[in-house]
DNA sequence: GATGAATGAGGGTTCATTCAT
DNA sequence: GATGAATGAACCCTCATTCAT
């Protein structure tokens, strides 16, 4: 059996269509919110003729359900990658202190991301399973170092100091992180 | 027998009406999103007539940086609430995991409001003052106890703990922050 | 008898406040258009509260015709005025060609102002009985020193000149319109 | 039998519709004054819905600007049809005299949208530039019979006397209008 | 007499969505 | 399959006007 590909027949310059309006999608998110994602100006960003958004996505919420899937699905890769070529412990908690002081985090435009993301998804069952899984992913790679409560807590430090170095004027630095990153590893 | 009360619809004085509507507009956002916060939405919640939005408010975008500006201020004020009553470091550590465990945050609403919250301050210059200015009185509130970075790491810590919680099918226990927050303070 | 004044009592600093008002009516008219000229805008001009307007004029159309007749009255006046005081044939082309290449009507607000004028007596008799009147005049005072016919032929000139050298980028010279009012006038 | 025409209300293909909305416009504005020209108003009265209004232009004041414009340019091609006929100089003068005592400005909503325009084009430089034209183009054909200060003169006495015959309760007749135009024609 | 607070009607505009092509 | 034209619901906001004071 081969995968439910697109009946065979005319298929024109569609495939990366589609990802390439849901890749733009976070981008239209990122500037102008949710509540600022509309059809028109996600098209115009894609460069996509404006039938198109109706056409590929039966609506808003499926194109942002989307969208914010793959943000977290590749937010959590990212996470793992970090942690999963790591060879000892020492070296698993400089991973998790690159993670919380790193560059992607770091970025204004993921941060408001995820401040979405998480808004979007308390109202979307969908959505709550997805983060669900990126959570329990986030743990399981923690778990090859650190026993569950010390992953959990480690997890949860990552989106605290995440959040409040976005915030504060002066984030913590890398020392500083890892001071507490230590505490917390026992 | 209850005072003789104005018939609906035709009351003129209405002097907490504007309290309300702000009160009302968090309410709408918890459970609409700030997309969906629509002054004819907010109106209909606060029995308010449409007009009176834009004639108490200059927009939509006044009237949500003071509904979140209020949120802050009020959660700031509980947590330092939670904090000013203690007399002992142990106490305080007590409330610190009071706070995280308790009642305020860990309330969908609430949380689903601080995402909102943060997304749209990203967004406003105004707002981001006013979260900096809530970071800094928590820090403050902790800073009876405990040093500068330790403040930092247990405000970073009700934080991500308080949003994993709510995601989570099986949030933390007591017992389980407890011992999280004491490794942090030392 | 005495002529019908406010009941004497408690009058304080009216009776400019009515007048006032009509004449920022027409400053905004000039600047905004019939189609721009709010109570709020008359009101912020005027500084004068919101509730005044109503309270004096019984509404926009009562105020602009007052504001547009007092605005014919004046104009009217001007113009004879230039002409009465005149003693020869000689000096009344030359009064008839200063009120052509005059200041008056060559300010563009007070040209800008007529169109308005113009538009509005269309749509209210009122108005149109002021504007008769208004040429009655003119005609009246051209009447001294010419016939019926080139009287009302010298009152077309004026408006017609007028009109096209606030449009025209090269408005014709007083000479040129010398040489067109003696022609006219035999 | 007429064709088959496409139920009322679900017609999709309307091509002349665009035109239509700012023929319909003038109308309205004839009737309304520009200051009553609503979105909602000539859709109404083209038969059309709301939505199309500012689908097929960017706002009133494009809308707006193209009728004036239209009507500009209708105006100035009569005017020009008119003289381009004729084939001596004495039916230049005739032409004249049929110009400002014919059917065209002699009708009071032409005349009416001949303020609103000139209040209208006062604040709209495109406008200007359309008027202009309109005059340019008069005196050009105009100059075929006459010297340049004669052109500009004629078309002048016009303007004026059809803005005041429009006024007047006895306008003036072809004679006295012809006797006038003469003297201004040496 | 005079006014500031309040309102509901109506303004322009944007939007997701439909449908003929 | 894909799209551009079109729509009507809903958006935010301004307005003249009312009314209690």
């Amino acid at each position: 059996m081969s995968p439910p590909s697109p009946p065979p027949g005319k298929r024109r310059t569609d495939p990366e269509r589609r990802q390439r309006i849901i890749d733009v999608t976070l981008e239209v998110v990122a500037q102008h919110g949710v509540a600022g994602a509309t059809h028109r100006r996600i098209a115009a960003a894609a460069d996509v003729p404006l039938g198109s958004m109706t056409y590929h996505f039966a609506g808003m919420d499926e194109l942002l359900a989307l969208a914010f899937t793959q943000l977290a699905q590749k937010a959590s890769a990212e996470f793992r990658a970090g942690l999963d070529r790591v060879e000892t412990r020492e070296e698993a908690i400089a991973a998790v202190v690159d993670i919380i002081a790193g560059d992607v985090w770091a970025q204004p435009a993921t941060l408001l991301l995820s401040y979405e993301l998480y808004a979007f998804a308390a109202r979307n069952p969908d959505l709550q399973a997805v983060m669900r899984g990126w959570m329990a992913a986030s743990r399981q790679a923690l778990g090859r170092w650190f026993d569950p409560l010390t992953a959990r807590a480690l997890d949860a430090l990552v989106e605290g100091i995440g959040i409040h170095n976005s915030i504060d004027r002066e984030p913590l630095d890398r020392a500083a992180i890892e001071e507490i990153v230590r505490r917390v590893a026992t």
